[in-house]
DNA sequence: TCTAGATGTGTAAACGCTTACACACGGAGG
DNA sequence: CCTCCGTGTGTAAGCGTTTACACATCTAGA
C-alpha cells in the first residue's frame, strides 16, 4: 500500500556508489568492477527496488527505433494508392503515433523486409503463419494488426466483431425482428468467423433460427445469393453483412426487386466505409475505429520495445453502432 | 517517417506563449484566455503534435494516485481469506504493480466504496451492469477485471476463454477423438459463454457434432447429469469443462462408473486451479494467468489515470495448455 | 477611489533515469 | 621514465512534461 517508492539513488547510496554505476550495473553496459557489482545487486535486491519506466522511457528517448511495418502487395497497394480507405487510415493511426515516439516506420513488403529493423507491425489479413513465425524468430517485438491467428501467440490489435454483431443482432431484435439473416465473407478469415459467431450466440440466446449465406467478393455474385436465399429461406426482414460491401450490394439486389428498405428488409453492415453514407438509403452499419487501430498497434509496439515483458495480449477496440436509414 | 518529435516547447513558440500555458490546455486545467487557448490549439493542430507519455508519467508522479478495488462478498472474502487461490493471486498483481507506481490501492465491497477515488479496479463476476454504469458516473477511470459485460463499453482485462476452447478442442481432435462433450457453467456468465462458443465453432468447423450439457456449481449435481448424458448421448471420447471443477467432478463419476482415464475418456478442464495438479490422474488443463490479469489491469488502469485518452479497449490474455495425465 | 479576489500568464524547479565527459589509476610498450 | 590505453568510477547535463510560485491585470464591492 506504501507509496513510497524506492529510486536508483537509494540504491546508490546505500551500496556507497554513484548512480552511474547503480544504472550501469541494471543495463549491464559499461565497466563495473565485479566487486561492486555484486554490492550494487544486494542492495537492489534488499531495497526491492525496480527501476520507474516511465523515467527510463525518457532518458533513453535520446535514441530512435527502426520500425517495418509489413503487409501484402494489396494491402501495400491500398495504403500508397489510398485506393482502399480502410489500410491507409489505419497506416495513418502508426505514422502519427510513431512520429511522436521516435520510430522511424518503413512500408515493406512482407517479403523484403529489414531483419535488423528494432520492431515489426504485420498488417492485415494477408499476413500467414509462417511469415509470423519467421519474424518471431528474430526475437524482436511483433505486433499483428487486423489480422488474427487462432493458436499463434502474439500481440494482436483487431477489433471485436463479436461485440459489434452481438450489438447489432440485439438491437435489430429489440425492434421486433425476427427473420434475420447473415451474409459473411469466408469463415477462414477470422474477422467474419468473429462476427458470425456473435451473430449466432445472439440469435440462439433469444431463440430464433439463424440462416446465414457465405459471399465471397472476388468469386461470388450477390445476384445469385439473394435469389439463392429468396428461394430457400424466403424473405427476411433484416440482413446483417459481415461487412458494408456484401450488405451494399445485397441492398441494391433487394431494392431491385422490389424491396422497399428499411420498411421491408432492415440493412446492417460493418466496417462504415465511404460509401456507406453515399449509397441510397444511407446504410447502419458498426463503425470500425481505423485510426485508433493504427496508432494503438503502434503503442503497443512501442511499449514492447520499451522492454515491457509480460507475455502477449490480444487487444479489440470495440466498435460503434451507427444508425442510419437501412434500418428501421 | 522522420523521428524529429514535436515538443511540448514547439507548440509553445509556434503560439507564442510559454510552457505552462500550453500544458494547462492540454490538461484543460487552470486559467487559460479563450483567445490564448485557441492560438494553442491551432498550433498543436498545425505540428500534430501529441505529448510524450513517458515525460508526462514523470512529472506527473509527484502526484499518488488513491484507486479502490471494487468486489462482490464472495470475491472478497476469497482474496483476504486466501480461500480461494484465484482471486487472491490476480489480487497480488495488482498490488505488486500498484507498489511500483504510486498507487495507493484499497479493496472495498460493492456497496461501500469511495466516489472519491480517482480510480476503479471491478473484480469478478459478481460485477453487475448497474455497478459500472454507477460507478463509471463518477467520470473517473474503471477498468474491469475477468469479468466482461457484452455491450457495456468499458475497459476490460480478460482471459481469452474463446482462443483457449479452440486450442483444447483442435488438440482432442488431433489426437483421433471425435465424440467430445461439453459440461459448462451458466451461458448467462460471459466466461463460460466464451468458451463454449469456441467449443461449438470448432466442433462445427471439424463437422463433427457438439454437444454440451449445464452444470450449475451450486444448484446441480454432477452425477445426475453424468447419467443423464451416458443414457442420451452415450458414452463420450472426451470431456472438455468450462472449468476445472466441473472437470473434476465429471472425472471422479465417470472413475465411479468404470471409466478408465484417460484410456476410455479423456478429460480437459480450464483455469488450472490447485487441485488441478493434485487429482488422480492430474488434470490436463488450459491454465489461466492469474496474476498477469492482476498486473496488467492494474498498468491499464495506470495508463488511465496518466490521461491516455484512447477508448475503451478489451485484453484478453492468452491461456496456456497444459497437458498432463487426464489426455491420451 | 481603493482593495480583495478572480483571472491569466510566465519562470523555473522538479520527476528518476541514462550517458557524455572528465578524471584516476595501473600496466605495457617505447 | 614517459606516454598511451584499457579499466573503473563520479559529475552533471539532459530527456519532455507538470506545477508551485510569482507577478500582472481586471472586476466588483465598499
Amino acid at each position: 500500500m506504501s507509496s513510497k517508492m524506492t529510486r536508483l539513488i537509494d540504491v546508490a547510496k546505500l551500496a556507497k556508489v554513484s548512480t552511474a554505476t547503480v544504472s550501469r550495473v541494471i543495463n549491464n553496459n559499461g565497466y563495473v568492477s565485479a566487486r561492486v557489482k555484486e554490492r550494487v545487486l544486494k542492495a537492489i535486491e534488499e531495497l526491492g527496488y525496480q527501476p520507474a519506466r516511465a523515467a527510463r522511457f525518457l532518458a533513453k528517448s535520446r535514441q530512435n527505433f527502426e520500425v517495418n511495418i509489413l503487409a501484402d502487395d494489396w494491402v501495400l497497394k491500398s495504403i500508397t494508392t489510398v485506393l482502399d480507405e480502410f489500410y491507409s487510415i489505419v497506416h495513418k493511426g502508426i505514422i502519427d503515433f510513431s512520429k511522436n515516439h521516435r520510430m522511424n516506420v518503413h512500408l515493406r513488403s512482407v517479403n523484403s523486409w529489414d531483419k535488423n529493423a528494432d520492431g515489426f507491425l504485420l498488417i492485415g489479413g494477408g499476413i500467414t503463419k509462417e511469415l509470423v513465425k519467421e519474424v518471431k524468430a528474430t526475437k524482436k517485438p511483433v505486433v499483428l494488426v487486423d489480422q488474427y491467428l487462432p493458436g499463434l501467440k502474439v500481440d494482436y490489435v483487431v477489433s471485436d466483431g463479436y461485440d459489434g454483431a452481438v450489438f447489432a443482432v440485439d438491437r435489430l431484435i429489440s425492434k421486433g425482428l425476427k427473420r434475420i439473416v447473415h451474409i459473411h465473407g469466408p469463415l477462414s478469415h477470422f474477422g467474419f468467423r468473429d462476427r458470425y459467431d456473435g451473430y449466432i450466440a445472439t440469435m440462439e440466446r433469444h431463440g430464433f433460427m439463424p440462416k446465414s449465406y457465405e459471399f465471397d467478393e472476388v468469386s461470388d455474385n450477390m445476384s445469385v445469393i439473394i435469389d439463392m436465399m429468396l428461394r430457400s429461406y424466403g424473405k427476411p426482414e433484416a440482413i446483417f453483412g459481415s461487412n458494408d460491401t456484401a450488405a451494399i450490394r445485397a441492398m441494391e439486389e433487394l431494392k431491385l426487386r422490389g424491396f422497399k428498405i428499411p420498411d421491408d428488409v432492415s440493412i446492417v453492415g460493418f466496417d462504415d466505409i465511404m460509401s456507406a453514407s453515399l449509397v441510397s438509403p444511407k446504410l447502419t452499419t458498426l463503425k470500425i475505429f481505423k485510426y485508433d487501430l493504427g496508432s494503438i498497434a503502434a503503442r503497443r509496439l512501442f511499449n514492447l520495445l520499451m522492454g515491457e515483458e509480460r507475455h502477449p495480449v490480444k487487444i479489440s477496440l470495440f466498435t460503434q453502432y451507427i444508425e442510419r436509414e437501412s434500418t428501421i
